[in-house]
DNA sequence: CTGGATAGTGACAGTGACTCTCTCATGCGA
DNA sequence: TCGCATGAGAGAGTCACTGTCACTATCCAG
């Protein structure tokens, strides 16, 4: 964990482009700005944008979970409730100090683009692709999981989460994503049936 | 239902184009190939191309669960058991003759670039979101299921069919795919409890 | 404090996927 | 057989994204 000049100084680039990207982006629209634009409202060069983000798409969907190691992920995880950690880690997130107060919706700025641009969207289920494929292999062998089936499951959590998440946007997002969540995935619970007298 | 000239030419002509695009993918990989070379191999334009199949991509994944209506939908997919029925659908796509045995692995010749070209597998995904949000309509109500209940529960059978195919594949696609997706699918069959004497 | 090693940035050129528009041919209905 | 409309082809243009290379600002050893 470096804290060196160069870390920060590309962290506080970095933030500032997601800033300036959204702010054309709530502007024009998404497809009718471009990467130069972009670049040059955060005084970048359009090829440091590609570094940092990879795609345009990234400079939404990007995402810290991506950096977090495997040990940290293994930490917040309940392989015996999922589905409680999820919302655990939910209900974390969304009261967390939102750094911009200016933000019109906090952290969940962002969130509009996931079900308004479609290639947002496909960039959003590629990385909750990822992000099952991390996930599986912590609930591999709990329950007596085959891979497969730990793969199944992880998948069932990330993509449902989703799902919770689009009907949250698109009820307006007036109640907690939380409460979203905990409704949503109340079919999944079933997947890991309580301990009684018979297994 | 168009049995016109026309129609027959254009589904004739996309079938070529496949053809040949997975030739040339096989050959020299799929990212060394432009749509150029391919519209060129199949003998018609560029345009074409674009306006058949979308993306490059589009080529691999076009599938012709898209152009089912939703009553087709509707009657392959048991409600009540929507496990069972995605693995009899399996059965029959997996048994269904190849209407070119010359392939080297039937209709599964393109499963191999789901899983190792990335903007393909991110395509794939795109595709099983749409075809989630299709059947998800269909479970709502039944067994009791609010609308994201529904939603979270139908991507949990495309994604986790997904998962099973990819362990499918990335065991060398010896054993039926069906035999993957219902043992990979099993822990998915807990959200659908038996009537029991306590409900 | 100073100098060299180095990682990271910007500038630039190139590729090709994808879009748009216009024109023209061809299969279709009368 | 004759308009007509649907849809294919042609071509130009945009821009996301990649690779390379020179340079500069940071870091660190002495």
């Amino acid at each position: 964990m470096g804290t060196g000049l160069r870390e920060r100084k590309r962290l506080s680039a970095m933030r500032t482009i997601q800033e300036r990207a959204l702010d054309l982006f709530d502007e024009r629209g998404f497809d009718a700005v471009t990467i130069e634009e972009i670049a040059a409202a955060a005084e970048v060069s359009p090829s440091s944008v590609y570094r940092w983000f990879g795609t345009k798409e990234g400079l939404i969907v990007a995402d810290e979970f991506d950096s977090m190691s495997q040990e940290a992920v293994r930490e917040i995880l309940d392989v015996n409730d999922p589905v409680g950690s999820l919302i655990q880690i939910v209900v974390r997130y969304e009261s967390a100090p939102q750094q911009d107060a200016r933000d019109s919706k906090g952290p969940w700025r962002r969130v509009r683009y996931f079900f308004q641009e479609p290639s947002v969207r496909t960039a959003a289920l590629a990385e909750l692709d990822r992000a099952g494929s991390r996930i599986a292999p912590l609930l591999a062998g709990s329950n007596g999981m085959t891979g497969t089936q730990a793969r199944v499951v992880a998948n069932a959590l990330v993509f449902g989460y989703f799902a919770a998440l689009e009907q949250w946007y698109l009820d307006g997002g007036a109640d907690p994503i939380a409460t979203y969540v905990q409704k949503g995935l109340q079919p999944l619970r079933g997947i890991w049936p309580p301990p009684g007298p018979t297994t």
